[in-house]
DNA sequence: TCGACGGACCCAAACGTTTGGGTAGCGTGT
DNA sequence: ACACGCTACCCAAACGTTTGGGTCCGTCGA
């Protein structure tokens, strides 16, 4: 077996007897299409010869002739976040099924880098964007709507922009709920940072509901953070600083929620006995902790499943609205009644 | 402010009043080397019209002429294994700095994916892969050898193939050197599947030093499962079925490890003041933990670059041997003298 | 004074597709 | 018999680069 040159389709072309056109053709149009191009043995003709010498159309070319490059690219603050990266697995399953790639950059929520990742992503010529990282009010969006790029927004939302998201009022709401029920009276909340549209509106709706349920959040009740496992610790920390304990934490991350199991712990209060808690995501190992967390999951991959889906609707000028999913409690052992 | 076509060569030449050869010359030469192809000034004026027209190369058409695509192709097992997915942003780190792009997909350890998932690369023309899941006996590889595709392996090992490694044998031996030191006597071992050289080397590290110090691990304290929370659990409950229960516990991954935490503690069995239990990882939450983790930590985003690097080599035929990495033990809270 | 040489460019082909526009041959209706 | 419309193709230009070859002109050594 010599070392053959990748066939072209001009060598299919030639060893089908046909013109590079009609292979060209036959190739790109679905099996129902193929007989407007060429007779039915024709057609068959060509796709054996193509199968035997294994050919493979080359994507730059075409690329470059059509100036749609069938790639995508997905910025995310961080691919090593569960959540984002089984977005991106989402993006990229319903993407490959469309013969899209995906191309994937973390952001680390910093304005340089996002910028910088975003050019590059331009540069290598993508279709469209999905951006997991929008901030509440974010001048790179301003920048890609003036430049005419198409994207849609995943999970964070910013300003009324078309995004796949989960609901995350709904979500605060649902633990605020379960709290409520089990008798818990006085909650107080570990948020995410404020530029994360997800953190706010999980503790709104977690505010909202508790006002419904005749209780009231107050502002020291509630301590801002970061999303990560010390930032559960210092919230605690700061929460227990400030006065009495409240009877349960939300955590609006799982990660954030274990790390305040352990500063709970230290500091000798017990749960579910002493404290409730609960978190946010249901992180693979929520279950598998010593304790198992209870938390809020949402359908992540079905959000990177439906933002690629948007982006896909937006290039090939289809309708695509805003698509919002569902969130669900997963009660476990962090809280119990009371 | 028309909407303006994006600018080629071809508008810059004209603008600079130059030939198209001249200007691809100037841009692609490094600031050292544009003096072979033009006068100072009209280099000078070449790089500035290009900076204010805003032109950008279009990739495709450069990977169409050049037969080179700047991309490279990295499967993983599972982009959600934290492990995993900093090793692929060490990858695209050093990438991105030589110019790079550089796809992700998982193969979920199953045959039929990883065959497809590397299919799909290859027909996006990638110049190269960085293959994460490698196994022991592996018939892709095989096949990608045969090939002639360039490739490198990271973490997992296969036969003596060129890749980016930590010293997994090292580890284990740490682990053991630890829980000897610390007077444990009695340790048993969750190993991940056989297929993953790194589970087996962490076992083989393990046991030799074991041996080295004058105890035996028998093989009813070894017990094979995967690589999450669930397979640590189920992993305890084999190893207390088969008989009294061990001093300490080695996991081979820090997800494992918890899963363990958790079913031991449901047994009643106290950690470390029962047994010790350690992880391998350094996850990020193992120091979070309410016990805080004792595990190996590897320079996994390292790891990352030193495969790129390696790949790149390759594809530019300059040497690239193997490198290994050394990981260190982080002692924590689940291991205590006895 | 002449040839050689090098500097500073330009020319044109090629990479592999896609796609708008042919056209030859045939069947059909009148 | 003729126009017409299909079917089943082919032709050729274009997409934006890169790169192996020119060419022209000025300088320098002999």
């Amino acid at each position: 077996m010599t070392r053959q040159q990748a066939p072209t389709l001009r060598t299919v072309a030639a060893t089908a007897g046909v013109d590079v056109s009609t292979v060209s053709r036959v190739l790109n149009s679905g099996p129902g299409d193929r007989a407007r191009w060429a007779g039915p043995e024709t057609v068959e003709r060509i796709l054996r010869t193509a199968e035997e010498l294994g050919y493979r159309r080359n994507p730059h070319a075409a690329s470059l002739r059509t100036a749609r490059s069938q790639l995508v690219g997905v910025v995310v603050p961080r691919l090593q976040d569960f959540v984002l990266a089984t977005i991106f697995e989402g993006i990229d399953q319903a993407g490959a099924e469309l013969g899209y790639a995906a191309f994937v950059t973390n952001s680390l929520d910093d304005d340089a880098q996002r910028q910088a990742r975003v050019e590059q992503l331009l540069s290598r010529r993508v279709d469209g964007l999905v951006l997991c990282d929008a901030r509440t009010d974010d001048p790179l969006l301003q920048m890609l709507d003036e430049r005419a790029v198409p994207y849609v927004l995943a999970l964070r939302r910013s300003g009324d922009r078309v995004g796949a998201y989960a609901d995350e009022v709904h979500g605060g709401r649902l633990v605020a709920e379960h709290l409520m029920q089990l008798g818990y009276r006085d909650p107080a909340v570990i948020a995410g940072p404020e530029y994360a549209s997800t953190a706010n509106d999980r503790v709104d709706g977690f505010r909202a509901a508790l006002r419904a349920g005749g209780l009231n959040l107050s502002d020291d009740r509630v301590v801002r953070t970061g999303f990560d496992a010390d930032a559960g610790r210092t919230g605690v920390a700061e929460l227990l600083a400030r006065g009495p304990a409240p009877d349960a934490v939300f955590a609006t991350n799982d990660f954030a929620a274990i790390g305040a199991l352990g500063a709970l712990r230290e500091r000798g209060l017990h749960v579910p006995d002493d404290i409730g808690v609960v978190g946010y995501n249901d992180t693979p190992l929520a279950d598998s902790l010593p304790i198992p967390l209870s938390t809020v999951r949402s359908p992540v991959l079905d959000i990177g499943r439906a933002a690629f889906t948007l982006l896909e609707h937006h290039l090939t000028n289809k309708p695509h609205p805003t698509v919002t999913f569902t969130p669900t409690l997963i009660p476990r052992a962090t809280t119990r009644p009371r």
